[in-house]
DNA sequence: ATTCTTCTTTAGAATAATTATAAAAAACTC
DNA sequence: GAGTTTTTTATAATTATTCTAAAGAAGAAT
């Protein structure tokens, strides 16, 4: 399957209509090997740069969000202005580089199993996100 | 040693003189048995609530960022609109309630050791969180 | 205590990320 | 292709945070 096929069902599955912006942005973030960390506004720039198309900032926000809730994306916990994403959705943990602002993944196998051994009655665990800080 | 002689070496030692408005913000923080986890805008409105004298917003962010620097307050890594902090600066982590906004603490031994196996040449750790995110 | 200097408070302006709006354009249905 | 629904877009609105500058309070020196 091409990746503009894949593209479309992954709009579809995330019930957008697969509009040129929207392909654009897709082409930005999935076409790629690597895990792919990104704020909304360095993907704004991206898009610019990579296709030589612009898309509005408002369509960008609409897209992100809704491949955040299909699960195409993941957002990561991190104090900063911004929001930060990953393209990476499998469970797994981060580095963050506080000087650079940058992100790097940590495997599971680098940081090992974590056993929370607390419970909060009528709650469950929806997720379990290490953060390590970095300096000079 | 009253509370208040202990609020005004907090302020001294974070390079900040003791004021009538900074005195009321540390009444609202330390003045307490557990942890406090707040934003700024929680704590705005308890010292309007507990001392009855308002302090501009201005002040509670001066305040807060010059105990946050001098470390007597710590941030949560959590995304939200608005930055969490923690009176508790040991090292613990947090349950974050998605649905109530809400943070819980985590001691140590509720998790157990993190081992970061990777390392990033020329950085070193500054600090390992995890965020346990809850839903119902 | 009085004067002088430095720091602080404050309201309001400025900034920046994000969300909302509503009219024009594109996509879909039949 | 005609009609309906969704989308894009520029722009406005909102919200958290930071900045500013003038008036007031704290500290130091006398």
């Amino acid at each position: 399957m091409s990746s503009k096929q894949e593209f479309i069902k992954k709009l579809r599955n995330s019930n957008l209509r697969p509009t040129k912006q929207r392909i654009n942005i897709c082409d930005v973030l999935f076409n790629r090997d690597k895990t792919f960390h990104f704020t909304i506004n360095d993907l704004f720039n991206l898009i610019k740069d990579k296709t030589g198309q612009k898309v509005s900032l408002a369509t960008v926000y609409n897209t992100v969000h809704a491949f955040h809730k299909k699960g195409y994306l993941k957002e990561i916990p991190i104090n900063s202005n911004q929001t930060y994403f990953d393209t990476n959705v499998s469970d797994h943990h981060h580095f963050f580089d506080v000087k650079e602002e940058k992100l790097i993944d940590l495997k599971n196998e680098d940081v090992g199993p974590i056993d929370i051994q607390k419970s909060i009655p009528g709650k469950k665990i929806k997720s379990v996100e290490v953060l390590v800080k970095l300096e000079d």
